[in-house]
DNA sequence: CCGACTGAGTTGCTTGACGCAACCTTGTGT
DNA sequence: ACACAAGGTTGCGTCAAGCAACTCAGTCGG
């Protein structure tokens, strides 16, 4: 995307989509509420060009949606953490992740599905979980690797395992 | 946005954003939802280059999110209107305006609410009606402008009253 | 009959974001 | 002394987005 700026449009989605709206940005958003924290990690599991993976953590620390942290010094090094802002996109990723399941399904299945900590039940398209009823958050679940994973990287089932 | 495609992904979030991730895309489905249904109507409410909403309009129809019906011969001329696919998006951009409208707030207060048409309740993050509880799909709600809209273009508020 | 207007685009040109590779910096391992 | 790692920055070419002008078929007003 370019620039993600929408002139006129005084809509709450236009405003939201002028910072994750961006290309790549919300995938960044997912693979650090699924434990990706360091900029090489970032980079190698997302493919994006490095000045462009710069520049959106830039945006979004400044958008107050991951916070940067070191952890550790001499030499500086920093991880990318989730804002609450940060961590209540999950609806909105939720529900992509299952519209895309529904309409451009994989063959083999889902490749990765979000379970409830608590109960471990399937999460709905709202982030409701189907066993337990209940209405969850970012932090009530986690991903786990679905069957339609095909396993040639490694990478999406070391995230899932955390 | 540029060429949205993923190389690499296999999360449904991806794929869903090879879609629906590029420029203008989500806006044209929302306005789209909301009533606006011609090529004009669209372009003069969305600011977009014309070249621009052709080139997404043809994607969209391509992926079955849209439908182009002609509404009259000699000359003809065309409608656009959802799928089933394309409502199906609803969950998510009601995720995305609950988003902006928590995070980026509107001094005025939100410029566009949800409601549910059976009951008139406000719509919550997760597209449930806060009223009756029902968990509501596309056709069970209808926008209505909010207190933060400013009446500068009138063009949201015919759309609205829809 | 002529000109203006409408809807739905298409064409051509310019700008600027993205992709890629190379480079930088501080420090550690061998 | 050299390679390597993490976390970037710089430079360059390409390709999508923005903008204005144009097309085409038909309709309306004088």
């Amino acid at each position: 995307m370019l620039r993600n700026d929408y002139p006129g449009q005084v809509c709450s989605i236009a405003r939201s989509l002028e910072v994750i709206g961006e290309r790549w940005t919300l995938l960044i958003v997912r693979d650090v509420m699924n434990g990706r924290r360091r900029f090489d990690e970032l980079q190698k599991g997302l493919g994006v060009a490095r000045n462009v993976l710069s520049a959106r953590l830039q945006r979004l620390v400044e958008e107050d949606i991951l916070e940067r942290r070191a952890y550790q010094q001499s030499p500086e090094r920093y991880e990318y953490f989730l804002t609450e802002k940060g961590l209540d996109l999950w609806p909105a990723l939720v529900a992509l992740l299952a519209w895309g399941d529904r309409h451009s399904p994989n063959p083999d299945g889902p490749p990765m599905l979000i379970v409830h900590k608590g109960c471990g039940g399937a999460v709905s398209d709202r982030g409701i979980c189907e066993s337990c009823g209940k209405l969850l958050h970012a932090r009530d679940a986690r991903p786990v690797p679905g069957p339609g994973l095909e396993s040639t990287g490694g990478e999406a089932e070391a995230v899932a395992a955390r």
